[in-house]
DNA sequence: ACCTGAACACCGTTCAAGT
DNA sequence: ACCTGAACACCGTTCAAGT
């Protein structure tokens, strides 16, 4: 009844790169730490991944994979009007909280690994289909689903990375946190007049 | 008649460390590489940097420099109400032609340093001129030109990031460039009718 | 003040060998 | 099939020494 735990070890490596990445950032992520805290000998990763990249990408697969997990998630926590929104406001908390596995997400893997490439996909139709959602429930206006998704995880993903690089003026009369430009992005989508972009 | 030139080994550092990223990638950038381009010893660049992380960091600073003085002339060459769209345009263009250096740009660096964050805030400052002047020019809406600006730049900056990842779907009917997205969001806020983001 | 060469601890990766 | 320990080339950083 039980999904077989296969490879647990390739497992434990993951979960390992994934905690030594949250406690001391990229460059603490060495192969031989990982196998040490999986309990393995320094260079046993070679038998599950053909080099450290392959495990770096593997993390950024996972991650991406649980994130839209959780992202799908909020569909049942709100009405159908603020699911959008609840996604997008995620997306920040996420690289607000794990800035570290945020950016090795968005790294140069992205290409090479067939794994973290399906994620990207799924995260990205996941999100289509919310803002799909959003038009037909009118807190958006219509237009192309797949254009406006990547309107809106663009403006997510940049404020979230200026913020973590600390160039989003953090001080003074223009404070704005990533949130505010979210907020500030769906009010001109609501209130637009103009033809929103062609299917 | 000529500013001296000052400390001329510390800037074939900088140079050599921005050859190699530009050629190698981040991983390409080993201070003895950087010396031997140099050509200095493997540890010379320790009289002029206390380690690599500040030797990265000068070198975000003048890149980051570089760019923010071609998006500065950038006004002499577009009508008043066109600097604005320029710029953007001009921030995906650096981005996609050396994504080395601009993701070393925004990486973990802008705390440490105050020549980073010094380049970080004229960029800034320069945005906001233009934002200002744009809505001046009725270009776009009035609005706080600081929350405005960090809109634009969140928004390029994203698209720029994602495309440089992968993540950006890159066929199909949905495809959309970074330039579409920049494009859609000045046609969402010249269309917008709501009060714009308070003073 | 600036540079050099040797040295140290560490890392990714390979290889021969074990079960 | 999976893991180990030794080995190799490389890297960041430190140090004693030179000009």
């Amino acid at each position: 009844m039980y999904a077989p735990i296969v490879d647990s070890t390739r497992n434990r490596l993951i979960d390992a790169a994934a905690q030594l990445l949250d406690e001391g950032g990229p460059s603490a992520v060495t192969l031989r730490e990982v196998g040490r805290l999986a309990g393995v000998s320094h260079n046993a990763p070679y038998k599950h991944f053909t080099d450290k990249q392959e495990l770096l990408a593997a993390v950024a697969a996972r991650e991406l994979t649980h994130h839209d997990t959780a992202m799908q998630a909020l569909a049942a926590e709100h009405p159908p009007a603020e699911v959008l929104r609840a996604m997008m406001h995620g997306y920040l908390d996420w690289a607000a909280r794990y800035p570290a596995r945020f950016k090795l997400t968005f790294g140069p893997w992205s290409n090479d690994s067939p794994e973290l490439a399906a994620a990207a996909t799924a995260a990205r139709t996941a999100l289509i289909e919310a803002v799909a959602n959003a038009q037909r429930s009118g807190a958006i206006p219509a237009g192309n689903p797949e254009r406006t998704a990547a309107l809106l995880q663009a403006t997510a993903h940049g404020a979230a990375d200026l913020a973590l690089a600390g160039h989003l003026s953090p001080h003074g009369k223009g404070r704005a946190t990533p949130g505010d430009l979210i907020e500030d992005l769906f009010r001109y989508m609501r209130s637009s007049t103009a033809p929103p972009p062609a299917p």
